[in-house]
RNA sequence: CGGGAUGUAGCUCAGCUUGGCUAGAGCGCCUGGUUUGGGACCAGGAAGUCGCAGGUUCAAAUCCUGUCAUCCCGACCA
């Protein structure tokens, strides 16, 4: 393609309304121009990135044993009803009616497709013979985002990548599992990223096994718990610490326990300032309604609760923090002045907990607080647990190292989802013994949009974007400086008409700029090797290449120049294939 | 949905506090010339409903009210 046929309207300077690297340098490269929030134009450069990262994903999902297909976009709202999930994703799904003739058909944009694949699925697999069957599409999904930001990290639309697997035994899910999990793991490799699988919460919509794929990155929405030295990665919600229970015993040197009146003042922060203490100093009480019935959470004041680890260790299927009417029954106070003293309902404690000598609590009373509270002797634990989220620095639950925190993209997840979406769909079989079955289904979604997002965000230097040779827009830029001249452009033009004889995607800056223009502006596109033909080389008989990541050009006679510059392709290539596992 | 910020030329921004000449600059764009190995220089030129609507005023980019849009923080995110 030659720069002057195409449309790449680079920017010299910073759009002023984008603010994460990933935004600015798509913006500044001409990849792509935003119509509104959460939506945006691909342009050329922007789209042959994207495509190449859809064609590596389908790929890797057809060596996977996937099958493609194409679902519509557009669906009816009865299908969400009938999943309950029209209610679950609530103003998320873009609903809206049509009418038809004297009828008003009810419609609502994917916001993914388990839904209409399940449906699918139930009309026409009837046997265990039929399965296992995985099945695969790249489609625009629609979620109406309540905040799009970050660029194209979160927008309204975006192509998603959503394979489902139906299966009529949980060994048969396991191992489709398996494999798109490896299959994720090469094309996240082929794509250059740098990645990290982490354990995820499967969620309130069932399913025992989750994992999300992330890119670590300091702009990331996602909080990722990394521990390096034993390889443990899972996600916030999801990830344990290696803590332990402590001493259960009253310090030796415990203070008394004494009632002090604190009106008003409920909140950590405000308690604080009152008593001149921190909130490592306090324990939060929670009042939560597990499966009807109210319980105690106590949580260091400077920690967080998490609700899945406190219903796991509570071993309840519900959850919810009780309502004022509770928390006053149990604590005989309004909400703020819960204490483990004298409470009227069972106490659970995170580990770091018992550890707080002389701890402050709310007194059970309204404005009033305990100050020197010491378990053993004022309140009784027999246990601890771990109930809130982890922090850096906490152990690591394999036993040894520490964990990190760190933020991440999201660009993919596996889910083994279970039977949910059959079940309410009616997607059954009969199995070996004739017996009906509701199938066993898995999800598997990558962001193919975030993969160049993501790469966009981590692979750039000050001068612009470097793309890996696999997603590129294009492999070579040709440079020739001084467009006027006959030498130049008939050597540039014998080198643009070979190497695209030889299957390079090959850019051509036909541009008549001066050559300080045209580097810049092939360094911020970040196309990876950059050939250079201009008279100074050309006096001693050579051209320029230099890859985009390196800093010094290597020279190339004139008369080998299109085997010199396949060969560095190839060479490059095999490099980035090596970091592919098999 | 709560909190904050911004809207002036294609891009980045000044002007607004304290209303007052024909609304400015840099980059980009067009014309001509000189240049040509890391975003050149000279001369000339085109380009703006000052987000939109209403109000105050002799007079509004500037003050007031409303509204729309975008960005950031938070809540939310199968």
């Amino acid at each position: 393609m030659r720069w002057s046929q195409t449309f790449i309207p680079t920017m010299k300077e910073v759009p002023s309304d984008a603010e994460v690297p990933s935004h600015q340098w798509m913006l500044r490269a001409g990849l792509i121009r935003q119509l509104m929030a959460g939506a945006y134009t691909y342009l050329p450069l922007g789209l042959r990135a994207l495509k190449k990262a859809e064609a590596i994903v389908r790929a890797e999902m057809d060596a996977a044993g996937g099958v493609e297909i194409f679902m519509p976009a557009l669906q009816p709202i009865d299908l969400f009803e009938r999943t309950g999930r029209k209610e679950a994703f609530g103003n998320v799904l873009i609903k809206f009616d049509v009418k038809r003739g004297d009828r008003t058909v009810h419609l609502a944009l994917g916001p993914t497709h388990e839904e209409v694949v399940t449906d699918l699925i139930s009309k026409h697999i009837s046997s265990y013979r039929q399965l296992p069957l995985t099945l695969y599409q790249i489609q625009i999904k629609f979620r109406n985002e309540e905040r799009p930001r970050f660029g194209v990290l979160r927008t309204s639309e975006f192509l998603m990548k959503d394979a489902y697997s139906f299966h009529a035994n949980v060994e048969s899910l396991n191992d489709t599992y398996q494999k798109i999990y490896k299959a994720y793991c090469r094309i996240f490799a082929r794509c250059g990223l740098d990645y990290l699988p982490v354990e995820a919460e499967s969620g309130p919509i069932g399913g025992d096994a989750s994992h999300e794929f992330m890119i670590p990155a300091n702009n990331g929405e996602d909080q990722i718990v990394h521990c390096k030295k034993t390889g443990y990665a899972a996600n916030l919600e999801r990830a344990e610490t290696g803590r332990k229970t402590p001493s259960l015993e009253a310090p030796a040197n415990a203070a008394a326990l004494t009632k002090v009146s604190t009106p008003n003042v409920g909140s950590i922060d405000a308690v604080c300032k009152m008593l001149k203490c921190t909130p490592q100093q306090m324990v939060k009480t929670l009042i939560y309604v597990a499966d009807e019935k109210p319980v105690a959470v106590l949580i260091r004041g400077d920690h967080e609760a998490n609700e899945n680890k406190v219903r796991r260790a509570l071993n309840a299927k519900t959850l919810e923090l009780a309502d004022t009417g509770t928390i006053f029954k149990v604590t005989g106070a309004p909400v703020g002045f819960a204490g483990p003293v004298g409470i009227k309902c069972p106490v659970i404690a995170d580990h770091d907990v018992p550890a707080i000598a002389n701890a402050i609590t709310g007194a059970n009373e309204a404005d009033a607080h305990l100050t020197g509270v010491n378990v053993g002797r004022d309140y009784q634990l027999t246990t601890t647990f771990d109930l809130r989220n982890a922090a850096a620095g906490d152990p690591s639950p394999r036993g040894e190292g520490t964990l990190e925190l760190v933020h991440g993209i999201e660009v993919g997840h596996v889910f083994k989802l279970g039977t949910k979406y059959s079940v309410s769909l009616d997607a059954t079989f009969d199995d070996e013994n004739a017996v009906r079955q509701p199938i066993i289904m898995g999800c598997y979604g990558i962001g193919v949009n975030r993969i160049i997002a993501g790469l966009a965000e981590t692979k750039n230097d000050a001068n612009g974007l470097i793309w890996p040779l696999s997603i590129a827009p294009y492999s070579v830029i040709l440079c020739p400086l001084g467009v006027a001249e006959e030498e130049v452009t008939k050597l540039t033009e014998m080198l643009y008409a070979q190497l695209q004889a030889a299957g390079v995607d090959v850019l051509l800056d036909d541009r008549d700029q001066r050559p300080g223009v045209k580097f810049k502006d092939a360094d911020l596109i970040g196309i990876p090797l950059r050939i250079v033909i201009g008279g100074k080389g050309l006096k001693d008989g050579v051209i320029e290449a230099k890859w985009r990541w390196e800093a010094d050009a290597r020279k190339l006679p004139v008369a080998t120049a299109v085997s010199a510059i396949l060969e560095l392709l190839t060479a490059r290539k095999a490099e980035e294939a090596a970091k592919v596992q098999a």
